[in-house]
DNA sequence: TAGTAATAATTTGATATCTAATGATTCGAC
DNA sequence: GTCGAATCATTAGATATCAAATTATTACTA
């Protein structure tokens, strides 16, 4: 059994490099998030409220192709935030397979009172990239991310 | 209610460049392990084992580590590996509380069945990115997730 | 030596996440 | 107009994931 991995140049950059893609996500994932823990809100949660703050109510298929994930999570997600009364569900009149998600008045407190303090740690996790790098890490994973074909 | 996020340069462009570098993140791993169904592997059962595979037998907490995991996931995550006889534990002599994982001659067959697959998909994967550009997302990567203060 | 602190693994209870199957509804083609 | 394809949401069953509590073991300390 090899103790570790010896390919390519080629091969070893391309799994070095997604080694560090994965590491650098996390860990600015776990740090920019963890003032949810405080209002017991999970990242999911987040990005669902998120996504109606900023974009208006919406169908949850549209908020699963927009966070990336399947319907069947969202249902599950959704359930949790509707449980606390922070989103409702608004069957659709002109077609009822739909159904629409709002958020109510205390899901737009709850939002409105931690999406600044979100921002400042963005802003904060980001600080060590100069904006010309930060440019340039987000031209590199859009060039990345759009080549893949699903 | 806003309909989208409206805040200064430095504010929008960190937003812009967490989104790209999640989704980029997302995309390559999605594409890069498809062929795990196959053989029936998550992500993670593959993660542990590539592990033991390139640095050898090593404790249940240092795998949760290399990995960005905690324990309570590995023992999971191990479980379901040992059922299908791919991981064995054995519980350390020389200190009692250790339990080290080795893979079996199972788990050395089918990670070295499908690693050459796995690594020809990530060069795959990262092939739009020329070495140079490759080398520089990666050294921005690591920049970005080694300044972030645990 | 007794007692406390630290570490490894597990358990518990909760949420997340997927695929596949299902039910409800709408739409399009004939 | 009716039947079949497509879409939305949910359910079912599985794995993943975490924090917190627990157990077992070791190490340190007074």
């Amino acid at each position: 059994m090899p103790i570790s991995f010896h390919g390519t140049k080629t091969e070893t950059e391309a799994l070095g490099t997604y080694v560090k893609l994965v590491r650098a996500t996390e860990t600015i994932t776990a740090v920019t998030h963890r003032h949810l823990a405080r209002v017991k809100l999970t990242v999911s949660q987040f990005g669902v409220l998120e996504t109606l703050y900023h974009l208006g109510p919406m169908c949850q298929a549209e908020v699963a192709r927009k966070n990336l994930k399947s319907t069947a999570n969202i249902t599950t997600v959704v359930d949790n935030l509707e449980k606390r009364g922070l989103v409702e569900r608004i069957r659709s009149f002109e077609d009822r397979r739909y159904i629409t998600l709002h958020l109510t008045d205390a899901g737009l407190s709850l939002i409105e009172a931690i999406f600044p303090a979100h921002v400042e740690r963005m802003v904060k996790g980001f600080s060590v990239l100069t904006a010309e790098e930060q440019r340039q890490l987000g031209d590199l994973c859009k060039k990345l991310g759009m080549s893949q074909q699903a």
